[in-house]
RNA sequence: CGCGGAGUGGAGCAGCAUGGUAGCUCGUCGGGCUCAUAACCCGAAGGUCGUAGGUUCAAAUCCUGCCUCCGCAA
């Protein structure tokens, strides 16, 4: 099938690469423009289109598509379908209408739940044991067209964001591309999304990661393992902001953000307590929990806590 | 030149303002104790202190350039 692709970060990278693989003529992708990342402000392409040009396609990069640019090349180029995995830009409806087998999106939840911008990371967040990805016809809402198939798979008890990310991600690239087969051969049939049913994942921010230990064990858990490893739960530890990476609900009991133990390392929570195995200190690398106390001299488990 | 922290045996740190003996907690290896052990005791190996210059009788420590890693911010 003739297909344009648009998408922008890593979680998009391969489903395009699937698309090429099953032997689609994708002559085009969309993704958003460079933009300054990391020290420095580094002007950094996005992982879609490096992609891209690994493999001679061409790149489009429009700030905008509502200004008719993007439609007359659209026009020109034809696709039968546009994919659009994680693109981060509204597509105007006369876009949506022009490709006759639609405009297909890949989501990574089951929707209607967790429509929006972060919907892996606020499933973990939430504590949720199962989600997956859902194709769907785009329509003008946001991730409220209608759905056409859908792949699940269960989290991990002590999974991250990230790490489920990834899963979900090669999960997405099976699914568009069955997708793709299904509608070739007009096999594809629409299910609406129960609005009732829906929540919004909103975008994630720094604001979010401070940890509230008065929260219980799980909850601080699931919080841990939903930020990472973007932008990270963090804590301050007697004055000293430190990140925790990675957590394992235990057993105890004391104040709320109060060390129990130094080996293993083990802080208090409103209820229940929670074993950090993995945390960086501003500056720092990050580093087992193991390695942070032998760095520490002569402190005892009373002398830190949690603020 | 966006702001800031840091490079010291395999890991995490101290030492640096007041230059002069390589330190701490672990890990590793050997031995001991023990029914046994991740516990305890004894012993050992392992570092041109990121790199290139400079100052000095003498530099981990003071000065300059370069490389690398990280936090913030985006």
């Amino acid at each position: 099938m003739r297909i344009v692709f648009m998408g922008t970060p890593d979680f998009a990278v391969p489903c395009l690469e699937a698309l090429i693989k099953d032997g689609n003529e994708i002559s085009t992708v969309f993704t958003q423009p460079d933009k300054p990342k990391g020290r420095g402000y580094t002007l950094t392409p996005p992982p879609v289109k490096v992609c891209a040009l690994q493999h001679n396609i061409e790149v489009f990069q429009p700030e905008t598509l509502k200004d008719g640019a993007a439609l007359e090349l659209l026009k020109k180029i034809a696709p039968q379908m546009i994919v659009v995995v994680a693109y981060g830009k509204i597509l105007p409806k006369d876009i949506l209408d022009l490709p006759p087998y639609g405009c297909v999106n890949v989501h990574a939840s089951l929707l209607p739940e967790y429509r929006g911008a972060a919907p892996i990371q606020r499933a973990v967040i939430d504590g949720k044991t199962k989600t997956g990805v859902t194709a769907m016809y785009m329509d003008a809402g946001l991730d409220t067209g209608d759905m056409l198939m859908k792949a699940e798979l269960e989290i991990g008890e002590n999974e991250t964001a990230d790490e489920l990310h990834d899963r979900l991600s090669v999960l997405g690239a099976e699914l568009i591309v069955k997708t793709v087969h299904e509608a070739e051969q007009g096999r594809l049939t629409r299910e609406k999304q129960d609005d009732s049913l829906s929540c919004y994942a909103a975008m994630l921010t720094k604001d979010m990661s401070a940890v509230d230990f008065t929260e219980s064990a799980q909850k601080v858990h699931n919080l841990v393992r939903g930020l990472n490893s973007w932008p990270s739960a963090s804590a301050v530890l007697s004055g000293k902001r430190i990140k925790i990476h990675r957590t394992l609900v235990t057993n105890g009991s004391g104040e709320p953000g109060q060390i129990l133990s130094l080996d293993p390392f083990i802080v208090a929570c409103g209820s229940g307590a929670v074993e950090i195995l993995e945390l960086q200190p501003e500056g720092k690398k990050k580093m087992s929990a193991k390695a942070f106390v032998n760095g520490l001299h002569n402190v005892s488990a009373a002398e830190l806590r949690f603020s």
